[in-house]
DNA sequence: AAAAAACTCTCTCCCGGGGAAAACTCCAAC
DNA sequence: GTTGGAGTTTTCCCCGGGAGAGAGTTTTTT
């Protein structure tokens, strides 16, 4: 008495799966219909084939990809170890979904989104691995607006006069500051200025030596705005990642990604590096 | 002295945007390196595109699609009216994400996932709409578990002898029961049973009748398992929809959508409707 | 200066469908 | 029996990239 010879369009209503997914679902063959007219290409589905339909749904709905779904599926035994993996990994996922979403809820629902987007872009941290780096690098000790620009221009002079001389040199990327002092705060303290080259380097300022700085795994993020601002950035990345539980393990670093000379305060972009444990 | 003709890897490097998302952004304009090699194809950015990046990189990260990311980036006054709407529309967006992800997480933390997610399929509630549909039907009042069998089966017996007098009559779709009752709760109640035909019906049995069900908005779950489990299902779905705050403009249906006849018990499927406004 | 390493280019396929178009088929009513 | 409307078929492009191939370039080292 019931219906045994069900069109695709019905079959899309009883189970609310759009015909679209259905005809893929047919092509990885994971719900094919039982019968499909030759002449016309009319796909009939059974009232057999619901349940397993609505088995998709639903576990699509949990976030599973259709070759999971077909593992779940195909197996009988729900508690097997494969399966249970694979739950305990779409939870972990699901779970880091929830923490990006609250994050962007609680962005998006603020007075000024952009504004708190930005004032600190710590959404967008990431740990990213640092390679080794052949520097120039020069020291210094005293507060920071002062010492780091006069600490950048004595590089900036000491390559210039590197480079006119004809090696093969080359500045390879932007300048940028090492906080190797255990005292820093945020108005001064023992600073290393570094500007990262090539080639055949010989540098003729005593104070100024070349060395490799080791590669390491950092926490980074990008600071817009005003250097005197950098401190309060640099707070807030020190709880986070005291937060996350993770090991800081190197001195920080700053890289100045464009230049205060053409560009105003407001604009300038900083890169901040908190190296750790990984 | 800072680098100015950034190479993709680079830029990448620095803003975290994979060089297949930038490839992408140029395509569509979104984020344009200042120079092409005519020759090798090269891509250069510029430091002053890194602020884009970021931009772009934060506001994916709120979920913006390229198109409404391209609308923000371009307009200076991030409080426009246009903007606000965009904003407000993806928070809802994200609350959304946020139920079902909480949802989710529920469901695959718990002991029994598979169980929970079948034992009462609300997961996948929806709202159709069902078209006026034109069946014959039958009322009863009693048990249940007695009175619907009885019913049915007389609705049966009466179709066969009209469709085996040669007229052009066909069921279209599954026998459904109506809970017409004020008084209906899980022992019984008044009741009809219908079941969807098409043709020049003529009804021999004074008790049924031939009529055409309002077409009506009902919100829609499908149950499986044995038909005595269907009054906790019910109960379920009466909750959830006064929890969800809509009304209730009509009796519920059950849709029986596989045969008893043919099925253990615990396999069947039945898709109950409560019809709503809206 | 030459060789090696690292980088980049374009291309195609994949995810899981949504949307639309053009042609065909079915079915219920007249 | 005919016919109109509803249902179905295929194909193609879209989202926002990820993965990988094969060939060409640039940079760095020797």
């Amino acid at each position: 008495m019931t219906v045994d010879r069900i069109p695709i369009g019905k079959f899309s209503d009883i189970t609310r799966l759009s015909k679209k997914a259905l005809y893929c679902y047919e092509k990885k063959g994971l719900l094919v219909p039982v019968q499909k007219d030759i002449c016309t290409g009319y796909r009939y589905y059974t009232p057999l084939q619901i349940e397993k339909g609505i088995w998709i749904k639903a576990l699509s709905a949990l976030g599973f990809n259709l070759d999971e779904i077909e593992r779940i599926t195909d197996q009988d035994d729900k508690n097997s170890p494969e399966i249970s993996k694979m739950v305990a990994g779409r939870l972990m996922s699901v779970r880091e979904e929830l923490q990006r979403l609250k994050m962007a809820e609680r962005i998006l629902s603020s007075e000024d989104p952009f504004g708190e987007l930005f004032k600190m872009e710590l959404i967008n941290w990431s740990i990213k691995e640092i390679p080794g780096l052949r520097v120039i690098s020069l020291n210094g000790n005293g507060p920071y607006g002062d010492v780091v620009g006069r600490l950048i221009e004595r590089l900036c002079t000491e390559i210039s006069t590197i480079t006119d001389s004809g090696g093969q040199v080359k500045v390879t990327g932007p300048v940028m500051s090492i906080y190797i002092g255990e005292d820093c705060d945020e108005t001064g303290g023992m600073i290393e200025i570094a500007l990262p080259v090539t080639g055949q380097v010989t540098v003729c300022d005593p104070e100024i030596s070349l060395k490799t700085l080791p590669p390491v795994k950092a926490v980074t993020v990008i600071h817009k705005g005003p250097y005197s601002n950098l401190g309060m950035a640099h707070k807030q990345i020190y709880d986070y990642i005291n937060e996350k539980g993770l090991t800081i393990c190197g001195p920080p670093r700053e890289l100045y990604l464009n230049d205060p000379a053409d560009i105003p305060e407001e604009e300038l972009l900083t890169e901040i590096q908190y190296p750790v444990e990984g």
